[in-house]
DNA sequence: TTTCTTCTGATAGACGCCTGTCAAGAATTG
DNA sequence: CAATTCTTGACAGGCGTCTATCAGAAGAAA
């Protein structure tokens, strides 16, 4: 039993491949009554293309752009990492992906990035703020005929068509279940420090972590939220300042990068075996800090996961081939000291 | 920039592209000298076939077959679908699955269900027990030029070329890790089940959960093991037992299969809350028993990215493909009741 | 009805590689 | 040295789809 191909649905339609091939690509104008005949004809076959076919002989390439943050925080360095090795692997699939570094934090800088490269490109991938001003520009990129999906942080708002990235409040609900239940029937403080508080992804983990551990756990008392823009040593600064301010401390949640400001400060501390610690992304130092105990818990998300996605979503987008939700739910990882890749 | 086609190969070669083709695909008989000079080319290029062209001219289907256990269990029930699932996407890539169920704890069952199986087949995915007539089975196969690979449950022993599977050890450790942490300053016994003491994963979970329990968590003391052969009834009736014989339980931790069988007993017993309950494999029964909290933590292994490794690997070794390894290690997933998929 | 527009059909030529065949050249044997 | 055997070259044809072109056919407008 051979493949169905499109000269059976011709057939089966009673009309030529050619007419069968401008419905299929919507290349010129086919009557509507015409175009019915094609789908009922391809209803009928079960029939799909075949995309390894079609792709050769298309024989074009993609050419896809990532925007990612300048700085020196290593999750966002192993995230280029990853785009570049996935880059390489995929120019032999007629891909090509350009990274390109903003500071993400500036709407206006990130807004003008993103006005300034759309037209060599058919697909952006970006790690987004959420801010109106980049809305705006990723909007203009969509009616401009660009794909654009936003990876790591969304913009829910805009006409971005996808979202690679883990669903940050329920990352910030994991965060304080964990906490709460290692934490078990001790009494103290609690300590949050975010990077921004204009950072979608922030702000969602915070609302998770925050909504959790007043219902569940209202034993345990939060303090207020510190902010570090995401840099390690104004973290190591902060937590330092917690550590002192309150000797009940028990557990502290860094939602944002720079994790190894708090282990830095704990470890000087010593403080490092009462207070549970949680932290987001598997990074060298996150790693070795979990191995030795100083991290209890750490939430993450696949970096390499999330790209592939993006990039399977844009070329799904590209050639208007079908996606697999499924298949592009990103998941949110915990990892102990035990399960670690 | 074009690519780079065996054409191009050809010329830096001196060569024709016939005998680059024969190089490539080792076809005929082509003298050493004149391998090394296609080769050294190749390097100079940095060339690599086009595999969607190569495909396409193969023209050739993919044949595999999944062997997986019959039985009741959720988890390989779901297996079995997520196998059905990924074969009806794959039909439309060359790709032919068929889906084959045997009594898998049977050892000579499995053996004679593989030797039967072999020469339509170009690989062969298969849960395997660990034991020497299933192994010679197993390299059986191989020796007859079938591609093995394991999932689930591993045979290291023997010949097949990849283990799509979870590492159990680490499995169990995580297992030991978060039910020692839960349990925080809690002192009382923990309760072990597992389906049976020969399977490799039961086994291997067993022995690093027993390992960190006894080396981190010593004041919790692990009862002898159960077995349940993974019938969810046996399970029941076991725990209750256990249930009913020890009033200072504060833990369960179920290796294997038949999670809702210690759902129906905890429940029963009125005791779920107070104990802290560690299940295997994420199904529609365990799901809502964490959400409802009979469940404080699953530890799961993801059936799709199982088979799609595999498949990855067959495909990769059918043709001999390269293999990113990285790509095809399989994670364990902790899932508590805020980070469910 | 005639004259334009729209649609549709037929077909050729890619895309990059595979398979097979045939013949010519090179290396080996006796 | 001739007679074999091994290696290589040169093509032709195909895999399923896309793109482009040109000629008819069908519909709409006059």
């Amino acid at each position: 039993m051979a493949r169905t191909t499109i000269e059976d649905v011709a057939q089966k339609a009673g009309l030529s491949v050619a007419t069968v091939d401008r419905v299929l690509n919507g290349r010129a104008a086919v009557r509507p009554q015409t175009v019915e005949r094609v789908e009922r004809a391809i209803r009928l076959l079960n029939f799909q293309p075949d995309r390894l076919a079609a792709r050769l002989a298309r024989g074009r390439d993609y050419h896809f752009c990532f925007v990612l943050p300048v700085g020196n925080n290593s999750f966002m360095i192993e995230f280029g990492e990853e785009v570049r090795a996935t880059a390489k692997r995929m120019v032999h699939e007629r891909v090509i992906i350009d990274l390109h570094l903003t500071d993400v934090f500036d709407a206006p800088t990130l807004a003008a990035t993103l006005d300034s490269i759309g037209d060599i490109y058919d697909g952006v991938a970006v790690v987004a703020l959420d801010h109106p001003r980049v809305k705006e520009a990723i909007n203009g990129l969509v009616d401009r005929g660009v794909t654009v999906v936003t990876i790591v942080s969304d913009v829910p708002s805009s006409k971005r068509s996808h979202y690679a990235g883990i669903d940050n409040s329920s990352a910030g609900r994991t965060a304080a279940t964990l906490m709460g239940r290692y934490l078990g029937a001790r009494k103290g403080k609690v300590g949050l420090i975010a990077g921004s508080l204009s950072l979608r992804d922030h702000i969602e983990r915070r609302f998770g972590f925050e909504q959790v551990m007043l219902h569940e756990f209202p034993h345990l008392m939060i303090l207020p939220v510190m902010e570090s823009r995401d840099d390690w040593q104004r973290v190591e600064t902060v937590t330092t300042e917690m550590l002192a301010a309150h000797p009940d401390l028990v557990g502290i949640y860094n939602v944002g990068a720079g994790a190894r400001g708090v282990v830095a400060a704990l470890e000087k501390s010593g403080r490092q075996d009462t207070i549970v610690y949680i932290a987001h992304e598997l990074t060298d130092t996150t790693r070795r800090a979990l191995v030795d105990g100083t991290i209890d818990v750490i939430i993450n998300q696949n970096a390499g996961h999330e790209i592939r996605s993006a990039v399977r979503v844009l070329m799904a987008k590209a050639d208007k081939g079908p996606l697999i939700e499924a298949m592009e739910k990103i998941r949110i990882d915990i990892f102990v000291r035990d399960n670690l890749p």
